[in-house]
DNA sequence: CCTGCCCCATA
DNA sequence: GTATGGGGCAGGA
């Protein structure tokens, strides 16, 4: 024990930079078999399914790490496998894992192909006569962590959360969950070192372990708890209280003391393969191809073509040994093209499992939608009951009835829950005899429960940590109900799930959903409340109809939930959800809830004002056309224009219209024309007027004497948000009338509004993606970018560059980011095609990287039909490969740009996830209150100032970490006025 | 009264 | 050339 090994060399094997994975086989080969449709071979057949799951989750670990963030790859790599055949624990305890079935026959053939698939990666394959996987894995993680290295062990089997510590982690697959210390502790209990006590007492029937019969797991972390080992408490077992208890660990304590064995993992296997051999080597792109060849996954083959820089036409499928099946005779009476896989599955289907989406499909639908089979529940009784079952299934679909669409004004007049398909109920809580108006009614519908009542039945419930809320979109709900003191958590959002994995296929509206996913339409809210001038509001329901409208969508919100969930471990996309998308719902909720002070006043003087100008302006038109005319009439217009006039009309729309718009009149202006130069002039103030300072005091909500937008999560392809009433994400800033508008945003009284905005956030994205050394430097330096591009494209000096040169330059850039195209540059400057595409050329020429990532972007979404940003969201482009050229190449732009606009959302996302708990941890009562793309706005008290401003900066330029380190860094510059437009 | 179109505000 | 939301107009219900 204490001499050194002798073949030990002093050298440690890893070193604390190192990161050692060690996949446990049997989990991803059952992981693979079970999750995914069958697949066959074609032509003769053999069974793959499980071995095209494998390589895709093996070679995805190697590429991404276990967590899929960034420089989470593992040093070391090993995947280990169960040899066939007894182990010492089968010496200890014959009937050890005597429960298992036999394997089902076509996965038999696989097991050998799975292990020629990993070897065929470059990845060791390790097995061990007389040991179990667990063990060979305990081993090395232990050596490994002696050494100091990092241990990910990726496996479903509980047995390993025995080696959990600070170093060594587990990664569930199953479930996409890391697991740690903490989760080991809330799984059995107790901590991972007392695991193994747990186990021996509790027993395990899946692995036939007996354990203590009448002792599960509560009962053993408790007693393990109590007396520290399970050798003290056999020990002392005659002081149990309990007397069955007690008469148990008496008699079994041998039992026991054998489970311990049988769980116990042995941790000095004397390994064949010494750690440092699995170093990790790239993977060896021929034999890889080789194999995926034979294999005919035609997917993944290419992506290792790719990755690896591997021509793989080159690449002669390997002969790979078939141990276990015999091809069939093909039989005369069945097609060939019946046989082996169906069209178009090679197995990656594994990562967008249309089939295992179609079969859940399948299940859930063939629960028949009967909206006249809900519950209405008007009683404390009832209502206790179904909190009940909620607490038995874990979890539930809530939906909102209230009075307003608006969530902000909306009170709340029902709720509805569904517990599984086709079970939901609604509670009506504030329903009113319909008519009521100044003659009477109004009143409360009768048979209601108490909204008081009913609110504290349901809160315990919507705030239970243990119970999972699930809403279409939950942002809505969540204020709601947070306006009546609950806040609910934890919760997922339908609505946010099908964002997530299908952004850009369609609408992500419960209606939409519905159609796509259950072949169901609910009722429509218009056949319940009506639409237009008759339209009621949800209070006036009958409380029949309002049953089967409310219920139903609960209903179907969770048909949606189960459909979708499962989709997004499957297809990789659990962190975009989890860290991107959910904990937005309550950040947004929380800005909208405090709105944002709007000066009325200075709005409505700034409309006359603007109201005055217009008038000028307009009879300087009349005088000029020499006629009255409805100028805000593009047609009129183009009439005066281009008719009466006789102007040289340039462009047509698209209906065969003259165009009117703002750069046809530039033209003309610029031609020496008086006219269109009023037009353009006339045009701002009166959009100045209407859209912001007429509308805008509208939105000024009575009972808080603020604007409270509304934030949509999911309107946009790229990751963006959106706003609307009001549209707080465009107001003007360009023109000094306009800038006049953001002077009306205020802060209150003793506080002040700081600004806070990435700077040039999207080409910095660019620069890291593209990998632009001239960028990353200029970036790193802090120069002028566009100066510098320019520069570089003209060979002109930075100092003293001509204004005009710099703004090409710019130009450019933005196009860039656009996905660029002679034409829109030509239309920007005011050049011509051929001059715009001499200077992309150039440009290209400069930066050949940017022209490579448009390239592969392009080749990316034509093979892919989606692109994704830095941080795995994905956009989805399903028409771009169009025929129509015109259309294409409008896909190709927007694929191009995408992931660079949406890797910028995805960082002031991840800023914004994180400010609440930053700003209170620091002490400070700044509270955020919008977000327009790259700039975040607060309110503070104004002797806060210095101190916010320090930490929202470095909130916003380290958002990236820990997941992801730039290779540029980020700028964020950041103001504090008294109101917007100073802060600004 | 609803819908499509044009135009325009922002990043 | 990318991504949005919204106002006013005009034509068809």
């Amino acid at each position: 024990m204490i001499a050194p090994m002798p073949n030990q060399s002093t050298a440690p094997a890893l070193t604390p930079n190192d990161h050692l994975i060690l996949v446990d086989g049997s989990t991803f080969i059952f992981r693979a078999y079970h999750a995914l449709p069958p697949l066959t071979r074609k032509p003769d057949g053999l069974p793959v399914g499980a071995v095209s799951g494998f390589c895709n989750m093996l070679w995805k670990m190697i590429q991404q790490g276990p967590t899929k963030e960034p420089g989470d790859e593992a040093t070391h790599f090993a995947v280990i496998f169960d040899k066939s055949g007894d182990t010492f624990r089968n010496e200890i305890y014959p009937d050890y894992k005597g429960h298992r079935p036999d394997a089902p026959e076509d996965l038999i053939p696989q097991f050998g192909l799975i292990r020629e698939a990993t070897r065929a990666f470059g990845v060791p394959a390790l097995e061990q006569q007389g040991y179990e996987a667990d063990d060979l894995i305990a081993t090395y993680a232990r050596q490994a962590a002696a050494c100091g290295a990092r241990v990910t062990i990726v496996s479903g089997d509980k047995d390993l959360m025995q080696l959990v510590n600070e170093r060594i982690g587990m990664v569930d697959t199953m479930k996409n969950k890391l697991i740690g210390p903490e989760e080991v502790f809330e799984k059995f209990g107790v901590t991972p070192d007392k695991v193994v006590e747990v186990q021996s007492l509790a027993g395990d029937s899946v692995d036939n372990v007996p354990g203590v019969p009448g002792i599960g797991l509560k009962t053993a972390a408790l007693l393990i708890n109590e007396f520290g080992t399970l050798e003290t408490l056999l020990e002392q077992a005659d002081t149990i209280k309990q007397k069955k208890r007690r008469e148990n660990l008496i008699e079994f304590a041998d039992q026991a003391r054998i489970s311990k064995q049988l769980v116990q993992l042995k941790e000095d296997v004397p390994v064949e393969v010494p750690l440092e051999d699995l170093s990790i080597v790239d993977v060896d792109g021929p034999s890889a191809l080789g194999f995926l060849k034979a294999m005919g996954f035609t997917t993944l083959t290419r992506k290792v073509a790719e990755i690896t820089a591997t021509d793989a036409e080159a690449i002669e499928p390997a002969d790979v040994p078939i141990v276990g099946w015999e091809p069939a005779t093909p039989s005369e009476d069945i097609p060939a093209d019946k046989l082996g896989a169906t069209g178009g599955n090679d197995g990656n289907t594994a990562w967008t499992p249309s089939a295992l989406v179609e079969a859940k499909k399948a299940e859930i639908t063939s629960i028949s939608i009967d909206s006249s089979a809900y519950e209405m529940i008007s009683d404390a009784t009832s209502l206790k009951a179904w909190i009940e079952e909620i607490h038995e299934i874990g979890h539930v679909a809530v939906d909102t009835e209230t009075s307003a669409l608006n969530a902000m004004q909306a009170d709340l007049v029902g709720v509805s829950l569904a517990t599984r398909p086709g079970k939901a109920c609604y509670i009506p809580l504030a329903h009113v005899e319909g008519e009521g108006d100044l003659l009477g009614g109004g009143d409360l519908v009768p048979g209601q429960l108490q909204m008081a009542e009913a609110l504290e039945i349901l809160k315990p419930m919507l705030e239970d940590p243990a119970i999972l809320k699930i809403a279409q979109n939950m942002k809505y709900d969540w204020l709601v109900l947070s306006r009546y003191g609950i806040e609910m958590t934890p919760f997922d959002d339908t609505m946010l799930l099908s964002y997530v994995l299908d952004a850009g296929v369609g609408g992500n509206g419960m209606d939409e959903l519905a159609e796509r996913w259950l072949d169901h339409t609910p009722i429509p809210f218009k056949e319940v409340c009506g639409s237009g001038r008759n339209m009621i509001t949800f209070d006036k329901v009958p409380l029949d109809k309002a049953t089967a409208y409310a219920a139903e969508d609960a209903d179907v919100t969770l048909r949606l939930w189960h459909i979708l969930k499962p989709r997004l471990a499957a297809e990789g996309l659990a962190h975009v959800y989890e860290r991107l998308e959910r904990p937005m719902v309550d950040t947004l909720a929380r800005m909208e809830r405090r709105g944002v002070s709007v000066d009325r006043q200075m709005l409505s003087r700034l409309s006359g004002d603007f109201a005055q100008s217009a008038a000028a302006v307009e009879s300087e038109i009349f005088e000029l056309a020499g006629e009255n005319f409805n100028i805000g009439s593009p047609k009129q217009l183009g009439e005066i224009l281009f008719g009466k006039m006789g102007l040289p009309g340039g462009k047509k729309t698209k209906t065969g219209a003259w165009s009117t718009s703002a750069s046809v009149l530039e033209d003309l202006a610029a031609q020496g024309h008086e006219l269109p130069t009023k037009i353009v002039e006339w045009r701002q103030l009166s959009k100045l007027k209407s859209t912001y300072t007429d509308a805008l005091p509208n939105y000024i909500n009575p009972q808080t004497n603020r604007v409270h937008t509304s934030f949509s999560l999911a309107a946009t392809t790229t990751g963006r948000l959106s706003s609307s009433e009001p549209n707080i994400q465009n107001i003007p800033i360009r023109t000094e009338a306009g800038r006049k508008i953001r002077k009306a945003f205020v802060a209150d009284k003793g506080k002040k509004l700081i600004s806070a905005d990435y700077s040039q956030i999207e080409l910095r994205v660019l620069a890291h993606m593209a990998d632009i050394p001239q960028l990353k430097k200029a970036f790193a330096e802090d120069l002028d970018i566009h100066a510098m591009t320019a520069s570089e494209m003209f060979g002109v000096p930075i100092e003293g560059m001509d204004p005009t040169v710099r703004r090409q330059a710019k130009a450019i850039n933005f196009g860039i980011i656009y996905g660029i195209s002679a034409f829109g540059l030509a239309n920007q400057l005011g050049i011509s095609r051929g001059e715009a595409g001499d200077y992309i050329k150039t440009y290209f020429k400069r930066f050949p990287g940017i022209q490579e990532y448009m390239e592969e972007t392009k080749k990316f979404v034509h093979a892919n039909g989606y692109v994704e940003t830095i941080f795995g969201r994905r956009a989805h482009y399903p028409d771009v490969n169009t025929k129509n050229p015109n259309m294409r190449q409008f896909y190709e732009r927007a694929a191009i740009n995408a992931p660079i606009q949406g890797s910028a959302a995805d960082i002031i996302r991840r800023a914004m996830v994180r400010m609440d708990a930053v700003l209170q941890q620091s002490h400070l009562d700044a509270q955020m209150l919008l977000q327009v793309h790259d700039e975040l706005i607060f309110e503070l008290p104004e002797d806060q100032v210095d101190e916010t401003k320090k930490i929202v900066i470095s909130t916003m330029e380290q958002a990236t970490e820990p997941a992801l380190t730039l290779s540029v860094p980020l700028k964020v510059e950041a103001k504090a006025a008294n109101n917007w437009d100073e802060a600004h």
